[in-house]
Formats: C-alpha cells, structure tokens, sequence
DNA sequence: TCTTTCAATTGCACGGTGTTCAATAAGAGA
DNA sequence: TCTCTTATTGAACACCGTGCAATTGAAAGA
C-alpha cells in the first residue's frame, strides 16, 4: 500500500518525518514519545508563509518568526531540520502540492497539461510573495510534489514524447513556466517611499529615441507593463495574458512537433 | 549624438553618475572634482561579480568585498549609491550588456532573436552564480541594457507584431527564457559536504512504482537531469539541450502565429 | 507508583551582517 | 592660501542565522 517513510528517525536526535514522499495523509502525529507537543512543522510552515505575504522574502527571518509563534528559534529549526533553507523547502513544496488534483486521462493531455500550470499560476499569484522560492532555489526547486511531475511526465507521454525528447520538453515546460513566474513577481525594491519607481519612470520616460527606435515608439504603452521596463511585479500589474501566451506558445510548439498530436491513443 | 545625462549629481553628497541609459562610453571618469579617486564602480562590479563567482551568491557580502578591495564597505556604499540591491542591479546590467551587437536587419528576425538569446545563455553560464540576480529581483531585472531590448523589440516588429500582441510575445519571450536560465543556475545548498545530495538522490531513487508510474519509469534516465528531481544545477549538468528546445518551441511558435511569417518585408 | 528515557523546548553566546551618522582627508578652483 | 566638493573612513546600531549545552515534561517500562 505504500505508506513508507524511506528513513525516518534512524539517527540520534532529530526531527520527526524527514521528508518523505508523498504527502496526502496529513493526521499523522510524531507519535513515538511526545513531550510538550505544540509545535507542528504545518504550524510553522503556516506562519512563515502568512509572514512572507506580509512582508516579503527579504525581510523574512527565522527569529522574528519565532517571534511571533512564541517560540525559541531553535523550536523551529529542530522541527524544520538544520536551516532555513529547509523550510523555504518546506514551503515550496506546499505549493505544487495543491495543484496535484489532475484532470481524468480522456482529457486531451494538452487540456490536461493547460489546467496543470493555470493552477499553479493560480496558486503562486494567491502568494506572490515566495515564487522567488520556487525558481532560484534548488532544495526548495528539489522537493516539489511529485503527483505534480507525474502529471507533467504523462501529459508528455501521451503526446508521444520518449527519451531525450521528454527531458527536453520537460525541461523546457517547467523553466519556461516556472521561470515565467518567478521573474512576473520577482520583488521590487524594499523600497523606501517609492523612490526607485520615480527614479525608474523618469528613466524610462527619458529614452532616446535616435538609438532605441523601436523601444521609445512602444513606451507610452508599455511602460511598466513588460518585464525589462517596469518597476512594478505582476502583484500590482497583472501578466495575465503574457502568461497565456507563453502556455499556448509552450503547448502549441509541443504538439505541432508530437509524434502523437491531439489525442490519448498510444500504448 | 545623445550623450545625455539626464540626471546626474542634483542633490547634495551624492555619487558620481547615477544610472545613465547607455552605458558603451566607458571612459568617463567621475571627472567634476576628484579626490582620492582609486574605487570605481567599474573597479566594485568587476570584484563583486569575481567574489560572486567563486563563492557563491548567498556568500556574498558587502564587508567581505569591501575587503577583498582594500577599502572601507561605506566607500562601496558611496559610489553604488546606497544599497546591496544597487550593487546587485549594477551587476546585472553588465549581462545583458555585454549582448548588444546585434546581427544586421538582413538577418530574419528568428535567427536574430536566436542569435540574442543564446548570446545571453552563454553569458550567464560563465558567471552562473549571478543567475538569481536576473530573474529573481526587479531592480536588477530592470536596468537591462537598452540596446538588448531594442533588439528583441525589433525582432518582434519585423515578425508583424504590433500593440498587446507584441507586448505578450515579448514578456512571454523574456518571462520564459531569463527565467529558464534563473532556474537553470539555481542555487544548490550550501552543503556541508554533499549531505543533501545523498539524501536527495536517496529519496529519488525510492520513488513509489505504483503512485507515480510514468515518474517511475524515466527515473534512471532522467534523475538529476531534470528540473524538480535534481541536486546540481546547470553548472554540473548540462541543460543546453533543454534551453534549445525552448527557444525553438518559442521562436517557432511565434513564427507559426506572426503577421509576416519569414523574411523582413513589413513597414 | 516510581523511574527512566528521550522528544520537545529553551538560554546564551558567537561571529557575522547591512547600513547610518558624523567626522575626516585630499585634490581642484578661487 | 583658503575654500568647496568629492572621496574616504571609524565607530556604532540593531539584527541576523545557527551551534551548544542544558532543561522540561510526558509517556514507557518497572
């Protein structure tokens, strides 16, 4: 049935569930020898993505979260193992978590694949906040939830993709997308009254039309509105429709050149 | 023409030149009165992305460059104006400047904008450890080099693209691409020695057959080769193939859904 | 019931960090 | 020579991540 905890706690003192595979069966407890059991590593996973919504991942810091759990630091770090690295880990994988629901096979794999990454769009806009978490860093990149790959990998077999081929796609599908999102809300300055954005705006506005042609005749309408440009994230300005595009982009390039092109037929 | 300045030194005991546009002119000195001039911005980019490099990112610090140059950290703060954050935009701007010939307009627009993207890879990966910079923080995103813009820009004219469609394309060319390269060179842990690639690859290895087949089925192939299930970045392992892919699947497709599909005809 | 055992928790301290404020040195222009 | 501005420094503030050793306290075994 599959319940295995690889390696729990074999060594001397250390946390309770290391991380394991899954992750769906949420109730269970430590339950070896409780002591003063307050302290949950959802808990502090909770609370430390509540502080990163407030305050953004720069001013995010291991004791003001004790802090406010009302904890001793070392708590948290005998909970989440070692380093906050390894709850920035921890929440990452919160994320792709949520999104593991995946459509039923007799969906056309390119909906199917669609609806995977709108989600996650979805969840990562509703805590804008981490998605630097979710790209530039590899151990919170490392622990994602694997149903999330599973449904990747199946949506690319059912096109047809094997081999290198699938590495490739793969690849190219989850840093094209994941590296999209990551860079739609990279974190402004911690800005101290907004002076970057005027500075910013008067920079851009400024631009010299003998050089950069191209680049000043689309100001007036892309200021602040494309990626090099801009001195706002996508939580104030949306990059909605840039998003779609690159998923249609991304979709539409994969089955122009599937060996299996719209529907589930293979194996 | 255009050696414009807008605004250099207004305001009270401020730096030398502050964010200017262009940036090929190198020779300028701070030049109105000069002190003891030995530090340079130049002389701080050159030494911080060097420190970067060899140690890593999250090593990186302010009082440790400041160092390595001989030279008091508030000096650094002087001629960068301010903060770590602009130290790091200054260093971004040196990559995407480094970009900036462009190919004749002869040249169709999709070898152009393939020509600029895997210029910028090769950049990047020779300094893979400035990657995060890129994507993952606005201010540094933007003060990308003009003449990088204006390229991609004037690709997508030539291809036809005008108004939202050319905005879409466009984030979704830079969103995907600069981003794929951020998680390309994700940081890995600061390991102490190789602990969390045991760990991981452990973990891999004992991925569930039953739960996740498809994921189960590839693993010998694509452990550590693929983007969620990996514990080195594109520093070790090479993602080249991958990048490729992306950008033919984006170049492609936008060729598949341009107004002027192949040569450069338009205007 | 009384120990023992060990998960869960704390205090304290170390060696850093980014950044600010006010003071200074040192050339150029008068 | 005396300014004046640019360039540079010293010392200090507040805070950080994390390791070490000590402690609590609930349950397991007697």
């Amino acid at each position: 049935m599959a319940r295995k905890n690889s390696f729990s706690s074999e060594k001397s003192g250390v946390p309770p569930e290391i991380s394991a595979g899954g992750g769906e069966a949420a109730g269970r407890k430590p339950r070896g020898r409780a002591a003063a059991v307050g302290l949950t590593k959802d808990r502090i996973v909770d609370a430390a993505i509540a502080q990163i919504d407030e305050k953004g991942l720069n001013a995010f810091s291991m004791r003001e979260l004790a802090r406010t759990l009302g904890v001793s630091p070392n708590n948290i770090y005998w909970h989440v193992g070692g380093a906050k690295e390894d709850l920035f880990a921890e929440i990452a994988a919160r994320f792709t978590a949520g999104v593991s629901q995946t459509l039923p096979p007799e969906v056309p794999w390119q909906d199917r694949l669609r609806a995977v990454f709108m989600a996650f769009h979805d969840a990562v806009r509703s805590h804008a906040n981490v998605a630097p978490l979710l790209g530039a860093q590899l151990k919170s990149n490392g622990v994602a939830n694997l149903a999330w790959v599973e449904a990747v990998l199946t949506a690319l077999s059912d096109a047809g993709y094997r081999g290198d081929d699938m590495r490739n796609a793969f690849n190219a599908l989850i840093g094209g997308i994941g590296g999209f999102v990551t860079m739609e809300f990279a974190p402004a300055p911690d800005d101290k009254a907004g002076e970057w954005k005027a500075l910013f705006a008067e920079r851009v506005a400024a631009i010299d039309a003998d050089r950069f042609p191209q680049t000043h005749a689309v100001l007036p309408e892309f200021s602040n509105r494309i990626f090099v440009l801009r001195w706002q994230n996508g939580k104030h300005i949306s990059y909605d429709s840039g998003f779609e595009f690159l998923l249609d982009l991304l979709i539409g390039g994969l089955a122009a050149r599937a060996p299996n092109p719209s529907p589930s037929a293979d194996k």
